[in-house]
DNA sequence: CTAGAGCGCTCG
DNA sequence: GTACGAGCGCTCTAGC
């Protein structure tokens, strides 16, 4: 192959996708024959059997690896014995052939069990050189011959391993180049892997055609409504569950199957608040019915004598009795769309549901980027059909009805289609997870995520009422004082809430400078125009305190109130998993993720967040974590060093770029540097950083220059990332999480945001995976300790611990906070989390 | 009366 | 025309 052929691009960051990568190089050898064979030999000859896994679960069935190759090569797998040999239950099992890649073949009653399980197994090298010096001693001929006949390429494959082995999976192309390519063979793993540029180059080189490759997009359609056995969605044909013996008789359905998709429909969105109304199950694509089980006869408006039961429904703890066994049986699958919801509203019965499937999460580890995961826009995308809106049985505003109230005939048509939708979306990601890689995100990352996050939005956090009320009523006294003045200052009265009419106030009638129309013709009246204008009038300073004054006031004193649960005194947030497409969680109703903290005042209102008596908050931030992971990404010695050296990482980079010795920074200096090294993290612009430094758009470039010149590594870093988006159309995390890009090839401004995205991107989301990690890790981590993990605020964690195990709860979560990372990824920096606690939030951080 | 866009502000 | 990622309250307008 041409020399110019070799770009130094990063082949993968992901374990399963090295490994088939590593075996595909062998030419007519199947991963699963290779790995199986050298896991059994090497243990016949003593040796060891280690696994590369991010999946702490998956860790712990390495010890039974070998002989669970064994009985998967004899196909003597079945559900019962899969439990009592290994002690793991099918749904486990559906996690392990999910992690392996494609599935060979799939043993009736314990979907998808398959052998390239084994390729998650990689021989430990000692082993395997004595394995292949003594291939000729194996006893059994086919396994001897095999092991001599390929004895070569298997050592090619044991040096790829052993790249893949080092640090996480960095090798190039180059890496792959030990011995001669077969072009065709070459060319098809290259189109396989969808590198567009690439295989064209080398085509061309080669005097071949290049590979068709189907954009991702085709791709998707193709994958999308393929399944022409499915009869169509007809609300019409779903069944109303009025008895136990219909009920039973579904119920063994679920349990012959192990999988059974529902759904869960309540008086309000809220879970907290909610009362359970019915319950929907789907079997099979058009198999589905509902459970009503608190429908109310009589009109939503007539306030006596309305709530009596509507006929034709269930005993709702009948059902929930017979329901039980089949949401707890670690044997069946539950599948639903956003299933943290349902599972509150369960554990609001007392019940558990595991293990479970969820298709939102599942399309968001396939397509975060792309689309929204929402049940309307998946089922148009993917089944081409538009489910019944929920607005066209309650109404919407104020007229609108709970579901309680909604007729049977009609709950029945659209709770079924809702599990019958959930169902065939289940169908057609599943495959689709393997296809794109991302099976391990889901499985790591997403659904072990969900129990967390109920308990935590469950458990809610205390906040006193009265502080916030106290608040609010000074909040509104100055406020009030501030109106008359700012009235007065404008000669005339007018909304100070409204931003259209204080800028017809400040650039038309009073005649200030600096006035810019924005997209819809109104005056801009930002923060930072008034603050440049308060240099010349008073009125514009005046403003700003009064806006202050106003935020803090409707969005938190007054909204916080509203969301003090009546029941538990606590405020239950609810985390949007899917919220954003970098991987991090957002919060919602109320956003807990955005209280005020930079300002003095606004500080205070943290002190409404309160630990129940005798316990503490405490709470654990990641240190920089971001620029962390630059730093290992990006792979910057100098960095590195200053984070394992403890160093002020700011400081250390003013100095490196101003040539000011550190005994003589200045905070000035420092500032620039902490600017320009959140700027990096963002995808850094000449002119973002001039907005944002307050500094000519020349002098920010001159920042920047000089940043990229004693840090080279960081350009090289951000042209390899924009040129693998516009490769693959995607980035991704440490962690194997894929961000979409699509725009990355726009023209225009578009580009430009869609670079800076992909920038950021893979930093963002990989502090977010592993926070994700950590959050996962902690519920064993402080089992038995008397606290309870609360709120997530994307690099922090808050606890309210019992006082007297405060050093111990520390000890344990910072441990667990700081080992996320591992063992998948071997960070080249410290992961630091500091601490804080407090009888407050105010004083907790 | 309701829904949605736009603005502005809060956080990491 | 631009720093990355979010949610929410208010105002204003378009449309039922």
């Amino acid at each position: 192959m041409p020399e110019d052929l070799r770009p130094q691009i990063p082949l993968t960051r992901d374990a399963t996708r090295a490994f088939n990568i590593a075996c595909e190089e062998i030419e007519g050898y199947e991963a699963d024959d290779i790995i199986a064979t050298l896991a059994c030999q090497a243990r016949d000859l003593g040796g060891r059997v280690t696994i590369i896994s991010s999946d702490k679960d998956l860790m712990q069935l390495v010890g039974d690896g070998v002989e669970m190759l064994d009985a998967m090569k004899n196909r003597r797998i079945d559900v019962d014995g899969v439990r009592e040999k290994f002690g793991v239950d099918p749904g486990r099992v559906v996690d392990v052939q999910a992690l392996a890649g494609d599935s060979v073949d799939n043993i009736p009653g314990a979907p998808g069990i398959g052998i390239k399980t084994a390729a998650l197994l990689i021989n430990e090298f000692g082993s395997l050189e004595e394995l292949l010096d003594r291939a000729e001693e194996i006893t059994q001929p086919k396994r001897r011959e095999t092991l001599i006949e390929k004895r070569e390429q298997i050592e090619m494959s044991k040096r790829l391993v052993q790249l893949d082995c080092k640090t996480p999976l960095d090798f190039t192309l180059d890496d792959l180049e030990v011995r001669d390519p077969d072009p065709d063979m070459l060319l098809g793993f290259l189109a396989e892997m969808e590198f567009r540029t690439l295989s064209k180059r080398i085509a061309d080189a080669l005097g071949k055609d290049a590979p068709v490759i189907p954009e991702p997009t085709a791709q998707a359609a193709e994958d999308a409504p393929k399944a022409p056995d499915w009869p169509g969605i007809e609300p019409e044909a779903y069944t109303r569950v009025s008895d136990m013996a219909t009920l039973d008789g579904w119920i063994a359905t679920i349990r012959a199957q192990g999988f059974v998709a529902i759904d869960t429909e309540t008086t309000s969105l809220n879970e907290m608040q909610a009362d359970l109304v019915g319950i929907s199950l789907a079997t099979a694509p058009g198999t589905a019915c509902y459970i009503p089980l608190g429908h109310k006869d009589g009109a939503s408006d007539d306030l006596f004598g309305s709530d009596t039961l509507a006929s034709g429904q269930l005993p709702m703890q009948d059902v929930l009795d017979a329901l039980k066994p089949v949401l707890e049986d670690d044997a069946i699958l539950k599948i639903g769309q956003n299933m943290k919801y349902d599972a509150k509203i369960f554990a609001g019965h007392g019940l558990k549901i595991a293990p479970i499937d969820d298709t939102m999460l599942m399309s968001y580890a396939l397509h975060a980027g792309e689309h929204g995961h929402g049940m309307d826009t998946l089922s148009e995308r993917y089944l081409s059909h538009d489910p019944i809106p929920i607005k066209s049985l309650l109404g919407s505003g104020k007229s609108a009805i709970t579901f309680d109230r909604v007729p049977l005939d009609e709950a029945v048509k659209y709770a079924a289609e809702d599990a019958d939708i959930t169902l065939r979306l289940w169908h057609i990601f599943k495959p689709q997870l393997h296809r794109a890689r991302v099976t391990t995100v889901y499985e790591t990352l997403e659904r072990p995520l969900v129990p967390v996050l109920a308990r935590m939005e469950r458990h809610g956090v205390k906040v006193d009422r009265e502080t916030l009320r106290a608040m609010s009523g000074k909040f509104a006294q100055k406020m009030a004082g501030l109106e008359s003045e700012i009235h007065e200052l404008a000669g005339r009265s007018f909304n100070v809430g409204s931003p259209k009419q204080l800028g017809e106030i400040l650039f038309d009638e009073m005649g200030l400078d600096g006035g810019k129309k924005g997209k819809t013709g109104a005056y801009a009246t930002g923060a930072d125009v008034l603050e440049d204008l308060a240099t010349e009038h008073e009125l514009p300073a005046r403003v700003l305190d009064w806006r202050q004054l106003s935020k803090l006031k409707s969005t938190y004193t007054d909204a916080l109130q509203d969301h003090i649960d009546p029941d538990t005194g606590r405020v239950h947030t609810s985390y949007v998993q899917t919220g954003a497409n970098t991987g991090r969680l957002a919060s919602t109703d109320p956003n807990l993720q955005n209280i005020p903290v930079r300002s003095e005042e606004g500080r205070r209102i943290r002190e409404a967040f309160v630990a129940e008596p005798g316990n503490l908050l405490v709470s654990l931030d990641y240190s920089q974590i971001e620029l962390r992971i630059l730093a290992h990404v990006a792979q910057i010695d100098s960095l590195k060093q200053a984070f394992r050296d403890g160093q002020d990482i700011h400081a250390m980079t003013a100095s490196e770029m101003f040539n000011v010795p550190m005994d003589e920074m200045t905070p000035e200096v420092r500032r620039q540097a902490k600017a320009i090294n959140f700027g990096v993290i963002y995808g850094i612009s000449g002119f973002g950083l001039a907005r944002n430094l307050r500094i000519p758009r020349s002098e920010a470039q001159g920042f920047i220059d000089r940043y990229f010149e004693r840090f080279p590594g960081i350009k090289d870093y951000m042209d390899e990332t924009v040129s693998f988006a516009k490769e693959h159309g995607h980035v991704q995390t440490l962690f194997g999480r894929k961000i979409h890009t699509p725009e990355i090839s726009a023209k225009g401004p578009r580009a430009g945001f869609a670079r800076r995205a992909a920038i950021n991107a893979p930093i963002q989301g990989s502090a977010a995976d592993i926070i994700r990690r950590a959050m996962i890790r902690m519920p064993a981590a402080i089992e038995g300790l008397p606290c309870k993990m609360l709120l997530q605020v994307h690099d922090e964690l808050i606890f309210e611990v019992a006082e007297d195990s405060i050093g111990r709860l520390i000890e344990v979560a910072r441990d667990v906070m700081q080992g996320a990372a591992d063992p998948a990824v071997h960070l080249e920096v410290p992961l630091v989390v500091d601490a804080g606690q407090g009888a407050n939030w105010a004083k907790a951080h």
